[in-house]
RNA sequence: GGGCGUUUAGCUCAGUUGGCUAGAGCGUCGCGUUGACAUCGCGGAGGUCACUGGUUCAAGCCCAGUAACGCCCA
C-alpha cells in the first residue's frame, strides 16, 4: 500500500503505537544481550526500584537516562546489556504490609507469625514488581527482561551468603552491643540514614537529685534538666565539666569572635548573649567548681524513685554555659551519654523492651509505655518535691523515616561490618579514578563519608530479608568455648564453616558466646549445629547488603559465568545523589572485595525533580506526578524528552505542577492548599473532580483529575512537529529512486544542511557520551525545528515542484531524515521507530551513496559525522540568506502588508554576495512572497521604500502600494537609536588607549569592522528617513 | 555548626577558555488557516544577569564578602 495523505495520519497515535512497537522490539530480541567475546560490552545495571510502591517521576528520570545511554551504545555497536530488577527494600516493604494488615484486619505481625507475614509480603512484592516492570516497559526501557533479578531471589541469596561468610571468616563481621536507633513501632533498628529530625513542641523538665551525705557548705541537691524525664530511670551518673572556668572562657571567646564578625543588625543579639554569659560566670562558676571538686573526690548522688546510688563524674560533655551546668547521663538511651558512659566506664542500663514499654530495670514503672512512664515519673518527682520547674520548649526529635514514629536510642546486639579496609579500598578507587563520578563535585561527599570508616551495622530486626546465617550458643566458661570451637572446626571444612567467639563483657560470670557462620544454604551442618544447641540468628540483613552486590550478583557471582566474564565490570551507573553513600560506595567496596575489580567505571548523578515551590515531590504531599499520567496524556516519548531536557549539571530542577480537569481538560496550577484536598472544583467549568486523596464513596465516584506539568507540552509539540515534517517528507518521496549524490549536485542549501547535520552529529555524540542530556536534546531540537523544518523543508517545497530538481532533493532529504531519526532515537524511540518504518516503505535504499537500510531503527547504526561536510563559509553564507529573509518578513509585518500580497525588493551588496543570494530567488518568493528586482552595488532603490541594513547587505522593499509612512518612520527611528547607541559604545571602546593596546589584535580588528558596518547601516537609515520626510 | 548547590525575561531554564549588542521554550501582544503541522506559521514587546566590593582594556562568567532559597551531613 502506498502512503498517501489519506492513509498517513497527521497525528502520531502514541497510545496505539507504543505497545505495538514495544512488543515488536521484544519479539525481535532487541533487548537481549548474550556474552560474546568478539564484541565490546557496554553494561548498565538498573538501580533496582523498591517493590514498596509504584514508580514516580524520579524513577522516570533515572530510567530514561539509562535507556538513552544504552540505546546509544547499542546503536554504536556495543554488546549492550541493561540488567533490570527490583529491590526487596526490607524495612520499607515490611512496614507497608504491616501497616495495611493493621488498617484492614486490625492484626499485628505477631498475630500472623513469621512465615505467614513473609508470604503476604511476597504477594505484595509480586504485585508491585509486575506493576513496576510494566511501568518501565511503558516508558520504553530496553532492559534485558530475560535477566530480571530480585534482591531476594535465589541467585542474590547465594551471593549474599557467600559474601557474608567471606567477611565473617576474615573477622570483618562481628556482633557487639551498640546504641542503635530503635523504631518501637516496627521493632527494629534503623540506620542513621533512615532517621529524620523533626521539631516538635516539648518540655524541658528541671529535676533535682539529692547529694548523699553532703559535707558542710556543699549543696544538698544537684539539678539537671531533660526533655525526656522518663530516661532518668536509666541514669548511671550526673556529669559536671572538669574545668568550668576554661570552658566558660572559651565560650566567651567564641562569642567575642562572632561579635566581631557580625553585622550591625545582629550585633545587639550577640552582645546580649555575651552579657548573659558573663553574668552567668559571676553567679555560677564557684558552685560549678565546687561540684567539680565533689566529683573528683568521688561524691555520689541518690537517683530518686529507684533509690540507686550514682556517681557524680567530671566529663566535658557537661556544658557549664548551659542550664545548671550539670547533665544526667543515660548511656543506654542517648548517643552522647553513651560516649560518656564508655569514657567513664559507667554501667549501661537498658530500661526499654523492644516494643517501647519499660522493662524490669524500670522497677515500679515496668510495662508502662514511654508516655505513661513520663507522666508518672514527673508526677512522682513532683510529689517528692524534686521537680524544680517545667519550661515549654521546641525540641528536635529523631523520627523513623519508615514508620514516622519517634526513634528511641536503644542498646542492642547488632552485627557490624568492619569498614577500615573496605572503606579504604573504595576511597582509593575514586581517588585514582578507576571509578569516575560525574559531576565530580559528588566525589567529595563520597570520600568524606567513607573517610569516617564507621562500621556498618547490618542487622535488621525484621522478617523480610536475608536471614543472617549465624548460629550462636553461650557457654559458661572460656574452657567450654575452646572445647566447643575445636569440636565445631572438626565438623566442616573451613570454606563452609567459620567460628568466632564473643566475650560477653556485660556478664560477670565470664560467659562466652560462640558464633558459627555457614556458607551453604540448607545442608546437614545446620541441623548438626542446632542439635548441639546452637540457635540461628533471627535478624535479617540490611537491604543495602544485598543491593551492594547487585553489579556482580545479577551476573551470576559467585559462579564464574560467561556473563560475569563478559559484562563485568559494568560501564556506567546512573543514580540520584541521595544514595551515593548508602549504595554506590558499598557497591564499590563489595565489588573490590568479591571480584577484585570496581563494579563500574563511571557514575552519573542526575538531578532531583522538585515541584514549582522547590519542594521535593512525594505522594504524602500530593505534589507528585505519576509518569503513567504523563504517558497517557502526552506519550512516552514526550515524557522521555522532558526528562532528558531537564538533565543539566544542576542538582535540582523545578517542575510546576498542574491539575487537569477531567471534565473540560482545563489545566490550572496546583497550590499548597488545593493539593491537600480530596476533591477539587475546576475553576473553569466549576465541576468537581477527585484527587489521589479521595477516600469517601462520594469522592471516589468523581472522575480523577490528572496531575501533570506543562513542561511536557513542549515535548509533545515537538513530537508532533517531527511527525508532520517527516510526513511531508515521506509523502514527497513519491517516485523516489536511490542514487549517488555527487558534490556538483549540491546546492547552497544542501551543503548548508549537510554541514549543519555533520556538526550536529559530532556534538550530540560527544554530549551524550558525557551525560550532556539537556544540551544534546536542545541541539537536536533547534536543528530539527529551526533548521530542518523551518528552512530546509520549506526550501524543498519549491524544488519538489520542479521535476528536474526533484530526484536529488528527494535523495538528500531521505538521507537527512534518516540521520535525524537515528540521532533522536535514544531519546524518543517510539515515534522515531514508527517514522523509520514509513521511510523504509518509500525509500528502503538511501544515503548519499545509497545502501539498504536497517529494518529496525533500534538496531540501526549510530551516525558518524562527515568532517568533509563541515563548512563554516557555507554556514555563514546561508546565515545571510536567513537574515535577509527575516528582514523581508519583518518589513511585511511592520508595514501590515497582507500575507497574500507580493512585494518587490532590491538588494544592495557586493557581486559575490549577489552571486550567492541570487540563486535563492525562488525561495524568497516561496518563503516571504517577495520578488527580487535587482542585485549588486549599483541598484537604484525604488521610491518610496522600506529599508533594512544588514552587515554587507542593504535591502529595499518597494512600498508604492503599501506604504505606511508613520509605521516605517517609527521603525527606522527605533533602529536608528539602537544603531547609534552601539556606535557610541564601539567608538568609546576604540578611543580607549588601553583597550587598543592591550586587547588581542583580532578583538580590536573585529570591533573596527563592526564599527564601520554600523556606520554604514546608520547612514542608510538616515537616508531612508530623509526620503520618508520628503514624502510627507 | 560543616559541606554542596542555586539566584539571568511573568514562569521554567541555556549562556563553553572573560570579547555580550545576554538567548530558548512557555506565557503575553499583533497578523495569519483550501493540503506537513493551530500540538502550527510570521513578527513584536519584555532583562540594573540577587546585592556589595575587587581583579581586568573588558565581568552574567574570575576573586572576596552579604542575603535568600534548596539539598546533604552532624
Amino acid at each position: 500500500m502506498t502512503l498517501t495523505s489519506e492513509n498517513y495520519p497527521n497525528r502520531f497515535d502514541f497510545a496505539e503505537a507504543q505497545p505495538r512497537i514495544y512488543s515488536w522490539w521484544e519479539e525481535k530480541g532487541c533487548f537481549h544481550a548474550e556474552p560474546d567475546p568478539t564484541r565490546k560490552p557496554f553494561t548498565i545495571v538498573i538501580p533496582p526500584p523498591n517493590v514498596t510502591g509504584a514508580l514516580h517521576l524520579g524513577h522516570a528520570l533515572n530510567n530514561t537516562l539509562q535507556d538513552v545511554l544504552i540505546r546509544l551504545k547499542r546503536m554504536q555497536g556495543y554488546n549492550a546489556l541493561w540488567m533490570p530488577g527490583t529491590d526487596h527494600a526490607g524495612i520499607a516493604t515490611q512496614a507497608v504490609v504491616e501497616r495495611r494488615l493493621k488498617e484492614e484486619e486490625g492484626k499485628t505481625r505477631h498475630d500472623l507469625g513469621r512465615e505467614q507475614l513473609v508470604d503476604r509480603i511476597w504477594t505484595w512484592k509480586n504485585q508491585y514488581e509486575a506493576r513496576i516492570l510494566g511501568q518501565l516497559k511503558r516508558m520504553g526501557c530496553s532492559c534485558d527482561w530475560e535477566r530480571t533479578r530480585f534482591t531476594l531471589d535465589e541467585r542474590c541469596a547465594t551471593a549474599v551468603r557467600q559474601t557474608f561468610f567471606d567477611l565473617f571468616a576474615k573477622q570483618w563481621i562481628y556482633r557487639g552491643k551498640r546504641l542503635v536507633n530503635w523504631d518501637t513501632f516496627l521493632q527494629t533498628a534503623v540506620s542513621d540514614d533512615e532517621v529524620f529530625q523533626e521539631t516538635v513542641q516539648g518540655h524541658f523538665w528541671h529535676l533535682k537529685y539529692p547529694v548523699i551525705d553532703p559535707l558542710p557548705g556543699e549543696p544538698e541537691f544537684v539539678s539537671i534538666a531533660t526533655t525526656r524525664p522518663e530516661t532518668m530511670l536509666g541514669d548511671t551518673a550526673v556529669a559536671v565539666h572538669p574545668d568550668p572556668a576554661k570552658a566558660l572562657a572559651q565560650a566567651e571567646q567564641e562569642l567575642l569572635d562572632k561579635l566581631d564578625k557580625s553585622s550591625d543588625k545582629d550585633r545587639p543579639a550577640v552582645q546580649e548573649q555575651l552579657d548573659a554569659l558573663q553574668a552567668r560566670r559571676e553567679e555560677m562558676l564557684p558552685s560549678l567548681e565546687q561540684l567539680r571538686d565533689m566529683a573528683q573526690s568521688g561524691r555520689r548522688l541518690r537517683l530518686p524513685l529507684l533509690d540507686r546510688e550514682i556517681p557524680l563524674v567530671a566529663d566535658h560533655w557537661a556544658k557549664p554555659e548551659l542550664g545548671s551546668g550539670c547533665v544526667k547521663i543515660t548511656p543506654a538511651h542517648d548517643p552522647n551519654d553513651y560516649e560518656v558512659g564508655i569514657r567513664q566506664s559507667l554501667p549501661m542500663i537498658n530500661i526499654l523492651n523492644t516494643d517501647g514499654t519499660m522493662n524490669s530495670s524500670a522497677g515500679p514503672y515496668e510495662n508502662l509505655t514511654i508516655k505513661q512512664t513520663r507522666g508518672r515519673v514527673v508526677e512522682d518527682l513532683e510529689k517528692l518535691g524534686l521537680l524544680e520547674k517545667v519550661e515549654e520548649r521546641e525540641i528536635e526529635l529523631p523520627h523513623s523515616d519508615r514508620s514516622k514514629t519517634p526513634i528511641e536510642p536503644f542498646l542492642a546486639d547488632q552485627w557490624f561490618v568492619k569498614m577500615a579496609d573496605l572503606a579504604q579500598s573504595a576511597m582509593d578507587a575514586v581517588t585514582d579514578q578507576r571509578v569516575q563520578i560525574f559531576p565530580d563535585r559528588y566525589a567529595k561527599g563520597y570520600l568524606d563519608w567513607l573517610g569516617e570508616k564507621r562500621d556498618w551495622p547490618v542487622s535488621r530486626q525484621l522478617w523480610w530479608g536475608h536471614q543472617i546465617p549465624v548460629w550462636s550458643l553461650t557457654v559458661e566458661t572460656a574452657e567450654d568455648a575452646d572445647r566447643l570451637t575445636r569440636q565445631l572446626q572438626d565438623l566442616g571444612e573451613a570454606e563452609d564453616l567459620s567460628v568466632q567467639s564473643e566475650d560477653r563483657g556485660d556478664d560477670p560470670a565470664g560467659a562466652v558466646t560462640l558464633h558459627a557462620c555457614l556458607r551453604p544454604e540448607g545442608g546437614g551442618l545446620e541441623k548438626t549445629l542446632e542439635d548441639l544447641g546452637f540457635v540461628r540468628e533471627q535478624d535479617v540483613l540490611d537491604t543495602w547488603f544485598s543491593s551492594a552486590l547487585w553489579p556482580h550478583s545479577t551476573l551470576g557471582w559467585p559462579e564464574k559465568t560467561a556473563e560475569l566474564e563478559h559484562f563485568y565490570p559494568t560501564s556506567t551507573l546512573i543514580t540520584s545523589r541521595d544514595i551515593i553513600t548508602l549504595w554506590v560506595a558499598r557497591m564499590v567496596l563489595t565489588g573490590l572485595n568479591n571480584m577484585g575489580a570496581v563494579p563500574f567505571s563511571e557514575v552519573f548523578i542526575h538531578p532531583k525533580i522538585l515541584d514549582g515551590y522547590g519542594e521535593t515531590m512525594s505522594k504524602s504531599k500530593g505534589n507528585g506526578i505519576d509518569p503513567l499520567d504523563v504517558i497517557d496524556k502526552f506519550g512516552a516519548d514526550a515524557l522521555r524528552y522532558g526528562m532528558a531536557f531537564l538533565t543539566t549539571e544542576t542538582q535540582d530542577v523545578r517542575m510546576p505542577v498542574q491539575f487537569e480537569c477531567p471534565h473540560c481538560e482545563a489545566t490550572f496550577d496546583q497550590t499548597k492548599k488545593n493539593r491537600a484536598l480530596t476533591r477539587v472544583q475546576c475553576p473553569k467549568c466549576d465541576q468537581p473532580f477527585a484527587t489521589q486523596w479521595a477516600k469517601t464513596d462520594e469522592d471516589l465516584a468523581l472522575p480523577r483529575g490528572l496531575v501533570l506539568s506543562e513542561r511536557f507540552e513542549v515535548a509533545r509539540n515537538f513530537c508532533n512537529k517531527l511527525w508532520n515534517a517527516s510526513r511531508f517528507s515521506i509523502l514527497n518521496l513519491d517516485g523516489y529512486s536511490p542514487g549517488k549524490v555527487s558534490e556538483e549536485d549540491l546546492r547552497l542549501e544542501d551543503r548548508w544542511i549537510l554541514s549543519r547535520l555533520s556538526n550536529l552529529t559530532e556534538q550530540v555524540t560527544t554530549l551524550l557520551e558525557k551525560y550532556g542530556y539537556a544540551d544534546a536534546t536542545r541541539l537536536l531540537y533547534d536543528f530539527s525545528w529551526d533548521e530542518f523544518c523551518s528552512f530546509y523543508v520549506e526550501i524543498l517545497k519549491d524544488r519538489f515542484a520542479n521535476p528536474e530538481s526533484r530526484p536529488t532533493a528527494q535523495r538528500i532529504l531521505a538521507h537527512v531524515l534518516d540521520q535525524l531519526l537515528r540521532l533522536w532515537h535514544p531519546v524518543i524511540p517510539f515515534i522515531t521507530e514508527e517514522i523509520w518504518q514509513k521511510l523504509n516503505e518509500v525509500a528502503p535504499s538511501r544515503g548519499l551513496d545509497p545502501s539498504e537500510s536497517e529494518p529496525v531503527l533500534m538496531k540501526a547504526a549510530w551516525p558518524t559525522f562527515e568532517p568533509k561536510h563541515q563548512d563554516e563559509a557555507i554556514e555563514a553564507q546561508f546565515a545571510r540568506f536567513q537574515a535577509s529573509l527575516g528582514a523581508l518578513r519583518e518589513i511585511r509585518s511592520r508595514q501590515n502588508i497582507p500575507p497574500k500580497a507580493e512585494i518587490e525588493f532590491y538588494v544592495g551588496c557586493t557581486p559575490e554576495t549577489a552571486a550567492l543570494l541570487e540563486p535563492m530567488e525562488s525561495y524568497y518568493a516561496s518563503m516571504a512572497k517577495a520578488k527580487s528586482c535587482g542585485w549588486g552595488t549599483d541598484v537604484s532603490p525604488p521610491k518610496p521604500n522600506a529599508t533594512i541594513s544588514l552587515p554587507g547587505i542593504e535591502l529595499f522593499v518597494d512600498l508604492k502600494e503599501f506604504i505606511d509612512v508613520e509605521a516605517e518612520k517609527a521603525r527606522l527611528g527605533k533602529e536608528k537609536e539602537k544603531t547609534a547607541g552601539m556606535i557610541a559604545g564601539k567608538e568609546k571602546k576604540l578611543a580607549n588607549e588601553s583597550f587598543v593596546s592591550r586587547a588581542p589584535e583580532e578583538v580590536v580588528q573585529r570591533e573596527r569592522e563592526q564599527l564601520l558596518q554600523l556606520q554604514e547601516q546608520l547612514k542608510s537609515i538616515d537616508d531612508a528617513l530623509t526620503e520618508l520626510d520628503s514624502l510627507s
